[in-house]
RNA sequence: GGGCCUGUAGCUCAAUUGGUUAGAGCAGAGCGCUCAUAACGCUUUGGUUGCAGGUUCGAGUCCUGCCGGGCCUACCA
């Protein structure tokens, strides 16, 4: 039994996520958890609101709350829509959390002990009708190259130059559109990940079983241009974790806070402390998943993103750890995602384009939209969310070849023998083939759901179900029962266990629908099968079982084509 | 501008890392079955692997150029 510890990217607290979003970090990580869980090994999977930043304290103050308040009831309203889909954290904490001020403050603490801080003054663009620092894209104006007047203060999005904030012509702020703005003197902290660079080096070429998509990446910073660049890690804002070393004041840094991309991957950490204390465990507890001077030397840890956060994945939170001198443990895998476009275009939040986590619950149960965004999930590429597709691959996959499987073995029995499972004769050679067949597909499909290759695991679990009709067809038990009433009382009883099989092995996809298939089937043994043979006997003789409703009802040509249309235009 | 990824059947994707005749699912066509959600099974039609060159006994795979799509480029997160 293995001890895996399992973080997926912790979502953005401004507004609900869309599938894109699930798809490319918590989704698959649920995936892995599950399917960890389910072979028994031990699994600590945590993830998060990632609470601080400018955006926040907007869309809190769009929303007319004070931001710890918004912040508070969002946390909620994910963990809510969490739940809604199936995810099955071991806690879902906050980036605010205390136990995240905390800890964040000693890691900023350990680096300037370790000589890993400086202090660095600049001046920065402030919005004297807004009371703050803008960042550069939070400032708006006349681009001086193309003329473009909605040009951002880091590029301009027509001609796409660079540009610094002061190079704009009439600049104004974005949030409030004054022009009452200023430069003012502001001192931060960076961190000096450029002397981190050649021990960040060594560790990503270490990581040779990584996806391309994520040592490139890591590699294209660590060598472009100058190398690794220090980063700044304070910023000028009310909301967030106090700038502080360690429990010391930091003098200078008054009224400054950590910058959100220092303290977000803290809270994985901390994370696992608030997953303690919410146990009523103590700091052993976590810490044994985090130190490995503290029992987490045989922890295997494998982080979800998508594309976007690696850079941040791959260079800035191992430094932070490197940098602490501390026997913190670093991430052993790293799996990242490409990108979901929606019907020939991005998902945007902040356009509100393509379909959110809250609507999709509403339309559908989770497990139609788990398989779907599953075994669509883009890893070598960006992929692409289209209803009739959707529609089309729902409908057969799960309607047509396991809903339909467990309908027409479940009602044969009882028009047959009855709601228990049939006694008498034996499985023969046809059932010992299936079972080998059944083996060597389940070992496959145990491979690649280890090697976390999303598509393909669903693929292979595809094809295990659709043994089960071929099986079917071949045994036409509906002859057999005319002819050789035990054998078709065998045949039926093999078609039973399949459905606890496949309930088992789907479990990690459609979560849901397995448990309904185990109620149906009236056991909780929801054991691996390790012994294909053995799993296929668990259902004895006289086991009652009830019929299920349909497992997933097919989506309509009309109801493809009202989502459709509703989901053409931008969130209302 | 620079870097990285990507382009394979009508659609969505594979191809053991340079090795026989490029494979699956869906959609299409034909046949079978009648237990089942008009479901299931079997058979089958689809390819000049974006284009043009090159290296090699051999290229979807490596190199060069061109065309298209995407991402990143460090103060959104």
């Amino acid at each position: 039994m293995a001890r895996i510890l399992i973080t997926s990217a912790i979502p953005y607290i401004n507004g609900i996520k869309h599938l894109g979003n699930l798809v490319g970090s918590q989704l698959p990580a649920d995936l892995f958890a599950r399917y960890c869980r389910a072979r028994g090994h031990e699994v600590l999977f945590l993830c998060a609101t990632d609470e601080h930043g400018t955006p926040a304290e907007l869309a809190a103050a769009k929303a007319g709350k004070p931001v710890a308040e918004y912040c508070a009831e969002m946390h909620q309203v994910q963990a809510g829509i969490a739940r809604g889909f199936g995810l099955s954290f071991d806690h879902f904490g906050r980036s605010s959390s205390p136990q995240n001020h905390r800890l964040t403050q000693h890691f900023a603490g350990k680096l300037a002990e370790n000589g890993l801080i400086r202090e660095v003054s600049e001046r920065q663009v402030y919005s004297v009708a807004d009371g703050r620092f803008l960042p550069d894209r939070y400032i708006e104006g006349t681009c001086p190259n193309c003329g473009y007047d909605k040009a951002r203060g880091d590029q301009c999005e027509n001609c796409t130059k660079q540009l610094d904030p002061t190079d704009l012509i009439d600049p104004r702020s974005a949030i409030s559109g004054s022009t009452d703005l200023e430069v003012r003197e502001t001192k931060h902290l960076y961190l000096r990940q450029s002397a981190l660079k050649d021990d960040l080096d060594r560790w990503i070429d270490s990581k040779t079983d990584w996806p391309i998509l994520t040592t490139s990446i890591a590699k294209k910073w660590l060598h472009d241009g100058d190398g690794l660049q220090d980063r700044g890690i304070t910023r000028d804002l009310d909301w967030g974790i106090p700038v502080k070393k360690g429990t010391e004041d930091w003098p200078g840094m008054e009224g400054k806070v950590f910058y959100v991309w220092f303290d977000a991957p803290i809270e994985y950490i901390a994370c696992a402390a608030e997953w303690a204390e919410a146990q009523g465990l103590d700091e052993a507890a976590w810490q044994r998943w985090w130190r490995t001077d503290k029992g987490a030397g045989d922890v295997r840890y494998v982080q979800f993103m998508g594309k976007d956060n690696v850079p941040f994945h791959t260079l800035s939170f191992p430094a932070t750890i490197l940098g602490s001198g501390e026997p913190w443990k670093l991430v052993d895998h790293l799996k990242s995602f490409n990108y979901l476009n929606y019907d020939g275009g991005q998902f945007s939040t902040s356009q509100g384009r393509g379909v959110f986590m809250d609507q999709a619950l509403a339309i559908l149960p989770a497990d139609y939209w788990r398989w779907w965004l599953l075994s669509h999930a883009p890893e070598s590429s960006d992929s692409e969310f289209t209803w009739e597709n959707f529609q089309a691959a729902v409908n057969k996959d799960l309607a047509d070849v396991l809903g339909n499987f467990v309908s027409r073995i479940t009602k044969f029995c009882r028009s047959k023998f009855g709601e228990t499972v049939p006694e008498g004769g034996e499985y023969g050679p046809e059932e010992v083939a299936l079972i080998a067949d059944l083996a060597d597909r389940i070992r496959a499909y145990e491979g690649f759901m280890e090697g976390m290759e999303v598509r393909k695991s669903a693929q292979e679990l595809r094809a295990i179900w659709a043994l089960g009709n071929e099986y079917l067809q071949a045994a036409a038990p509906w002859v057999t029962v005319k002819t050789d009433p035990d054998r078709a009382a065998a045949q039926v009883r093999f078609g039973l266990n399949l459905i606890r099989l496949y309930a088992v092995l789907s479990s990690p996809f459609i979560p849901a629908t397995s448990a309904a298939m185990l109620e149906a089937m009236r056991t909780d043994n929801a054991s691996w099968p390790g012994d294909v043979a053995a799993a296929l006997s668990a259902l004895p003789p006289g086991h009652g079982f009830t019929v299920p409703e349909v497992l997933f009802a097919k989506i309509t040509d009309e109801q493809r084509e009202e989502w459709q249309a509703r989901f053409a235009g931008p969130r209302g």
